[in-house]
DNA sequence: AACAATACCGTACGTCGTACGGAGAATCTA
DNA sequence: TAGATTCTCCGTACGACGTACGGTATTGTT
């Protein structure tokens, strides 16, 4: 009862976004600072610094296993050094979601149409393959706005220019793309998550509750998800593949 | 250093999926307790009355905002009396999912084939809408193949069933609407959320952050973002519809 | 009356994000 | 050169979290 709380109780998101007016700052690294050259000690660290050694442990461990306190050990430094650079957590996320966002490379200009749209879409599966923790952090809503997300944003647009598209469906394209492939990302991580936690494959795991699941199951009261189910579950023993 | 991990490191998700047998064994209510009539205190609560009030919790204040220690208080228990009726929050937390999955009612099965589709993509917006939480449970690959998960598998496919679809047609057509109402429904979860946590609406968001974001964006870098990116945030004062 | 099984839960441990304030380094001013 | 100023770095501490452990109270069986 000292002297916090002055703003908002803030409720908080699961999937950590920050406040929009820093992540903002931190985005376009606007940490003014203009003015005042360079008064006390030479910084050691760097915003960038930070967000690619979060970014590996995420890569690596998932969202759930990143932790200020194991980003400061990883740059060995203290934890608290962390926030001389980063508001907090929240915002650390954004930028991390908007620097991973620059690792897309290429240009889908070429080709047709329908190649172009595959590009695209291929382009994000890759990025969500290499990165499986953006699945996690809700960016669709008000996304940050950070220079990576805005070329990307602008690379797929190009990509469907000058087809005959007003501007409306030429951003409503763009995102249809972008949802159904989150959703096929979001499947495919899930899956990989699964085996790589359980430590059984997909068909392990379906020959293992199998029996377990005929215990307790009554086929005859779901007939149709008995059969389908049956056949699906069959059929998937195959890799999953993007479109 | 005393007992503990017997198991293995068991790296946790962030979605908070439980161990799938002792999830099970919750779900269909495998409590086999079977033997043994009674012989201790009557249970004063019941996986029921958890899940319910942990499902009230989660629907009012999200997923992050879910503690053992609120459902207890919420409940008028100690913490860890919880622990009698649930190995963990995760199985929690499958439980609730599919309690809330067993929440959608009616039938799809008439009307034609367009029909139907629109009827299960409603269904299944209308569940996000009242359970946003929902999206945050991640579980598309190996879901918790609870009671009323299956149910409303069974349901949506009834619902195509007879078209002239082959199974695996089905099980894909119904996976497609699945995915894409999800992703729709993440999208305007996200800015009811983000308009709950900032008190601006998306109006005002993009009001307040079009100067700031022109004061570092270079139009002429990205002119097709910049022209897209105006008019799709003109155009999207109007709500957001499904479909 | 003695015993066994069960529900409840207080305490404690290790984790987390981060507020606070102090130590020391680099630069600017006098 | 001396002092003031303005930084970086970070040790400590607080209140949350999930949950392991073991104790106590309550019920049934014998």
């Amino acid at each position: 009862m000292s002297a916090a709380m002055t703003k908002k109780p803030e409720e908080k998101h699961y999937g950590g976004r920050g406040d929009p007016v820093r992540s903002m700052a931190l985005l376009w690294r606007d940490t003014d600072a203009g003015r005042a050259p360079a008064r006390g000690p030479r910084p050691g660290l760097s915003v960038d610094r930070i967000v690619d050694a979060a970014i590996e442990l995420a890569d690596a461990d998932g969202l759930a296993a990143l932790s200020m306190r194991r980003v400061a050990e990883r740059l060995g430094v203290g934890t608290m050094s962390l926030y001389t650079y980063v508001p907090s957590k929240a915002e650390l996320i954004d930028v991390m979601y908007d620097t991973a966002c620059g690792s897309v490379e290429g240009d889908f200009g070429s080709g047709g149409w329908r190649v172009r749209l595959e590009a695209i879409a291929r382009a994000n599966w890759d990025l969500y393959r290499r990165h499986p923790w953006m699945l996690q952090v809700m960016a669709m809503a008000r996304p940050p706005l950070g220079p990576n997300a805005i070329a990307g944003y602008d690379r797929d647009l190009r990509a469907v220019d000058g087809i005959g598209l007003t501007d409306l469906e030429m951003d409503s394209v763009v995102g249809m793309v972008s949802v159904y492939v989150q959703g096929a990302a979001r499947t495919a991580v899930e899956a990989a998550g699964s085996e790589r936690d359980t430590g059984m494959t997909d068909a392990e795991w379906w020959e293992a509750y199998g029996p377990l699941l005929a215990k307790v199951f009554d086929a005859a009261k779901y007939p149709v998800a008995a059969r389908v189910g049956a056949v699906a579950g069959e059929a998937y023993q195959a890799a999953y593949d993007p479109e």
